[in-house]
DNA sequence: TTCCAGGTCGTTT
DNA sequence: AAACGACATGGA
């Protein structure tokens, strides 16, 4: 295995986040499925240890978990209180992985009203029907699909209703337009994402946030709303847009960053 | 059995 | 603009 020597980083917390969905521990070592390669990974204080079923270089991992960032002044900007600098005790260490656009659209137009072992369970399913298997470290693993099929077989995959949403998603958008998104303004790209069926403000700002590099986006699902309102709004019924503004405006640029802390902190 | 899950859609006030 | 029920599926 390769060493990348670390710092203010958990691997742990990175990967058991929920940001991300193809991703099994065991025999001591993470295996993390990424568009066509398998990563092995495990981490020892400040040493990060990987392989990899295709060559990759360190930089790879370095963009990948965003260790280039500078992680204490993202951490400062974001510390506004108590509470939220007890979420940030919990979880320090957790990094914004950057996905691929289209993997990740995918997996969160799988996720409305479902639950994260359902999503894992889905996309799963996805893969080893549309992708290609990879034998890797003597297992076997399934490639992020590059096309999806009809809705018939998508339901097939236990998909649901979001069969259909994800269906016309993908004929909507190809892997290129997902990709200019990322040229564009926030709340613009925001908006040209809510225009595709499945697409709501959750799921968009999930894509823009864990995909498209827009730290700013805070995404609100039922755990961020119940959490916001108890711990900021004095248990007052709030309307997601009033959460919204807040907490791009009281936690700044790096607001995304603050709301997968409070996303691990939210049975608090 | 009933309830809930990283929401969104279409319809109705 | 805001409120409301429906929507497939699986796990607890």
């Amino acid at each position: 295995m390769q060493k990348i020597k670390v710092k203010n980083f958990s691997l742990k917390h990175t990967l058991e986040s929920g940001q991300v969905f193809r991703v099994e521990f065991y025999d001591e070592h993470y295996y993390f499925i990424v568009g066509d390669k398998v990563l092995k990974l495990k981490q020892e204080k400040n040493i990060l240890y990987f392989s990899c079923s295709k060559k990759i270089s360190k930089s790879f991992i370095r963009n990948l978990f965003g260790l280039e960032e500078n992680y204490k002044a993202i951490i400062k900007s974001i510390n506004k209180d108590k509470f939220i600098s007890s979420a940030i005790k919990k979880s320090y260490g957790i990094r914004i992985i950057r996905q691929d656009p289209f993997e990740c659209l995918v997996s969160y137009i799988c996720s409305s009203n479902s639950s994260v072992k359902g999503v894992k369970r889905q996309v799963d399913n996805l893969s080893r029907r549309f992708g290609k298997k990879i034998l890797f470290d003597g297992k076997m693993f399934w490639s992020f699909p590059e096309n999806l099929g009809n809705i018939k077989e998508l339901k097939s995959c236990g998909l649901g209703f979001r069969a259909n949403y994800l269906h016309q998603a993908v004929s909507d958008i190809d892997r290129k337009g997902l990709v200019s998104l990322g040229k564009m303004p926030y709340e613009e790209a925001r908006t040209e994402l809510i225009r595709l069926k499945g697409i709501g403000p959750k799921v968009a700002d999930c894509v823009l946030l864990y995909s498209l590099d827009f730290m700013q986006s805070f995404p609100i699902d039922r755990w961020i709303k119940r959490t916001m309102q108890k711990n900021y709004f004095c248990s007052k019924t709030i309307s997601n847009r009033i959460i919204e503004d807040f907490a791009r405006n009281y936690f700044g640029c790096y607001a995304g960053y603050a709301q997968i802390f409070l996303y691990q902190f939210r049975k608090f």
